[in-house]
DNA sequence: ATTAAATACCTAAGAATTTTATGTATTTAC
DNA sequence: GTAAATACATAAAATTCTTAGGTATTTAAT
């Protein structure tokens, strides 16, 4: 399990692949695909989830589809055109972002450059 | 320039790394290293690194060392030894981070895995 | 010589995001 | 029938960062 302060800022990245990816998903959903997906070293905690699929939504980046599954009522995610724009966008920065970290972050390489 | 959120969570991680590299170093010019490493790309604005460093100082991870040039005062951060293997970790926990990321952003692959 | 830009430190209000804690309710497994 | 899992949600507090100042010295430009 990371230490929480790294998955700051990356839970709108990870949310946005997985929906560019499944189509559709349910909140829910989301927090047990990324344990499993990672072997439980990313936990997605709902307190941090619940508030960020409601202002992605308010944003226009997602929209919702109530399933009623028995007396439940399960609510599905998917990306607006605006959202899957934003996806890509994200996905791409975050990668690229990673590489220039890595630069810095990486052995004696790093910072040899004086 | 990568948009503010992304650099969330990353900032310690780089202040140690920098520093178990040159050994020490004033802020002004940690902010300086950063953005010529990145060519711009990490900007590290005062506002958050000040708070940041004396955060660090206080928890045993720096000290620091006054040196007078000319009129001014420039004050110089460096590693103890808990601030040492805190690096380590930070850094080796980081790339691991990245892997994991990688793994879940990255094409097709990254959740084709049901 | 004066002025602007760069160097070098700092803090504090507000914004944004996350943790922690809690709540409700249904469904499944033991 | 009870505990665990599923599934939603919010709200107070903590954390971190941005924005926006502030002070002062030194260097570069006009």
């Amino acid at each position: 399990m990371y230490s929480n302060e790294l998955i700051k800022g990356t839970l709108k990245t990870i949310v946005l692949k997985l929906l560019s990816e499944e189509g559709k998903m349910y909140g829910y959903e989301m927090t047990q695909k990324v344990k499993e997906l990672t072997n439980g070293k990313i936990v997605i905690t709902e307190g941090a989830l619940y508030p960020l699929l409601h202002k992605l939504e308010a944003d226009g980046l997602l929209l919702t589809e109530k399933v009623a599954i028995g007396k439940r009522v399960r609510k599905y995610y998917s990306l607006t055109d605006q959202g899957s724009s934003s996806a890509s966008e994200k996905i791409t920065e975050f990668l690229d972002y990673m590489k220039t970290m890595k630069f810095i972050l990486q052995g004696e390489n790093g910072l040899a450059l004086e």
